[in-house]
DNA sequence: CCGCTGATTGCATACGTATGCAATAAGAAT
DNA sequence: ATTCTTATTGCATACGTATGCAATCAGCGG
């Protein structure tokens, strides 16, 4: 061969490898070492590869002398696959994403994945942050609770990067959403304040423009008119625990005020609470009923006591690595739209119906 | 030459390029057609790089037309720098880490670095999942409240990585830290409850493990002593609300019961709140007093009106990002342990020392 | 018109690993 | 002993981009 071959870049160590200029050890370095091919190295860290067992303990050792840790950024740019998925997620002063990204996290950890972050700002188009990401060569894009242009949603698609939305679902075809049953569990919401008495229900909605709000608040709407009560008095809170705040105020403030209040999610419902008890002096479950979504952390906080729509979130985020998983492994699959279901967390904030309250392990729940 | 040259992979497109299957674009595709070499492709998106106005439209009206995106992957191969920065942080149901998360995210990525996220369980050992990171060739590592093997210290040494911890501390040298003030803040809430009136103070300790906690202890019992109070009574809350919860009874069960909890963080201080309120029936700020650590969000919460120390987590991250563009760029350079100083955030549920409380950007501190 | 300077450009190669292919070794079967 | 398998290995190259170097070009002073 007269293609000439660059002179080995990392000289012998003379000295303590601790006291060398860090340059890593590559997979030569160890192949030298161990008197094989590089080759040979890489074949002993590829699973399944063919390499004879001896080769490999020599492999081995050379590579814990030396500290021998595989590139994965070179190994990507040959295999086409990064192992690195981009999460994007919102609204982290809301309880409920903390623990989603956590689930989400130990999830795609647990399917050999790494999380690249970004934390999209609520109002802020993601757009070029997502596009950045892309550059990374993701493997796949999974966005908590944040929304999706459709544009961008295209450009994924050319890019042959799923997507799979997280608590949001989207107008734009071909993106795989997993949401909590977010209708049925507001109908349930209903139901439950019904059986329990109220008459005049006041609904907190979030985001205009997320499709959680929207659906929970059909969802509410549709199950009081089916029970013939009067429709919900409306306040928005925009899922910000201080427009929550207001917004409750306004609710309480009302000549003929709510006896109930189903918040579009937790964090709103805890601000309903905090104004309630501590600017109006209300008793949780006697004079006012607040009802949240999402069985986030400090719901189950003995001051609060929130009674909500558990959305559980190990199981969403274990949805969510299933259909990436799909999705890599046969990219022409079709998207698909889950919902996992969840349960009517009963606890004191809310006045209790006569029926349909059950022990369901170590957790009360309702089943209207 | 001889060296034989591979046909180019990627066929002339002959069909919209929606419907051909996803080969990204490469370089050379835009080399193609704007008629230049991949050299002047690289130049063109190379900030600095000598290349012609006339060249440079060219070449980006050609990307834009293909939807261009440079491979950071490959870009990472050669410039040894991949511009992602791993970080680790534990926690997140304590909801100062989401905070501490959303800060560092937003100063990194203003820094123009990628979060690779990964979430470590309290109590495991970080290393494995550590490690792997490596193999991703991140620039560096910051740690949010995980603690660091010192072997493992001494792999990012040698791997060239600088490290830094965030909110934690730890003994193995040339790891840079930032942290809050814990010494002088938990003594001037020492001073605080002292010059409130209070005697019987108690301290809810966090992991005894975390310096976090040995460092508010060290400076409250100190401050107590200097102030001639008797020491103060001790549970462990290992930084776990439910484990906090219950301190918080064993404390308020004593025969003689503090007048005042100093809690090591706010999670534990939440709880000894909840406790307290819920289950003793106490009025904050009149039968006893809680303070926390942190000034995280629900602190604020009317319900709640938690005096605490509070950690400017903005600064904090900022620091942090300083000292790493710091050693990136001076790889020689020493660590260094930062404190970022903070303040008593005043609130209702301490009772107020006559003096020392004053009005600061729409805020209450205190100065003792 | 010539040599000189500085700006642009392309060529060739390097980054560190994976992998198709051919060569070799080691058994197995005849 | 000979042929056929099968397992193992090394060689060479590809992945997509950045960059040193030399070549080219334009402009300029003399």
């Amino acid at each position: 061969m007269s293609k000439p071959r660059a002179p080995d870049i990392n000289p012998p160590r003379l000295v303590s490898p601790r006291l060398v200029s860090a340059r890593p050890v590559t997979a030569h370095d160890v192949a030298r070492l161990a008197g094989v091919s590089q080759s040979a190295v890489s074949r002993c860290f590829t699973p399944g590869a063919s390499i004879a067992a001896e080769t490999r303990r020599r492999v081995e050792e050379a590579a814990a002398r030396l500290g021998y840790r595989p590139n994965l950024i070179a190994r990507s740019l040959i295999t086409r696959r990064s192992t690195i998925v981009g999460v994007a997620v919102a609204y982290l002063e809301n309880p409920f994403y903390p623990a989603v990204l956590e689930a989400l996290s130990n999830a795609l950890e647990g399917a050999g994945y790494r999380v690249l972050l970004f934390t999209a700002r609520p109002g802020e188009n993601a757009d070029p942050i997502l596009e950045e990401v892309l550059r990374y060569r993701v493997d796949a894009l999974v966005l908590a609770s944040a929304s999706l242009s459709s544009h961008f949603a295209e450009e994924c698609r050319q890019a042959g990067v799923p997507v799979v939305l997280l608590n949001r679902r989207t107008e734009s075809g071909g993106v795989s959403t997993v949401t909590g049953d977010n209708r049925a569990g507001a109908g349930t919401v209903a139901r439950f304040l019904a059986a329990g008495g109220h008459r005049r229900c006041a609904f907190i909605a979030g985001l205009e423009s997320a499709s959680t709000s929207r659906e929970r608040e059909a969802g509410f709407s549709g199950a009081l008119a089916a029970l013939g009560l009067p429709p919900a008095a409306r306040e928005v809170g925009h899922y910000d625990f201080t427009a929550a705040l207001e917004a409750t105020r306004r609710l309480l403030a009302l000549p003929l005020p709510p006896d109930a209040i189903f918040c579009a999610n937790d964090h709103m419902a805890l601000a309903a609470i905090n104004v309630a008890r501590a600017e109006f002096g209300l008793e949780m479950g006697q004079a006012l009923s607040v009802v949240g979504f999402d069985d986030a952390g400090p719901a189950a906080w003995p001051l609060f006591g929130l009674t909500s729509y558990a959305q559980p979130v190990r199981p969403m985020a274990e949805r969510v690595v299933a259909i990436l998983r799909r999705h890599l492994e046969e990219p022409e699959a079709e998207a698909v739209q889950e919902v996992v279901p969840g349960a009517l967390m009963v606890r004191a904030s809310a006045r209790l119906p006569a029926e349909g309250v059950m022990e369901q392990g170590g957790r009360r729940i309702w089943r209207g």
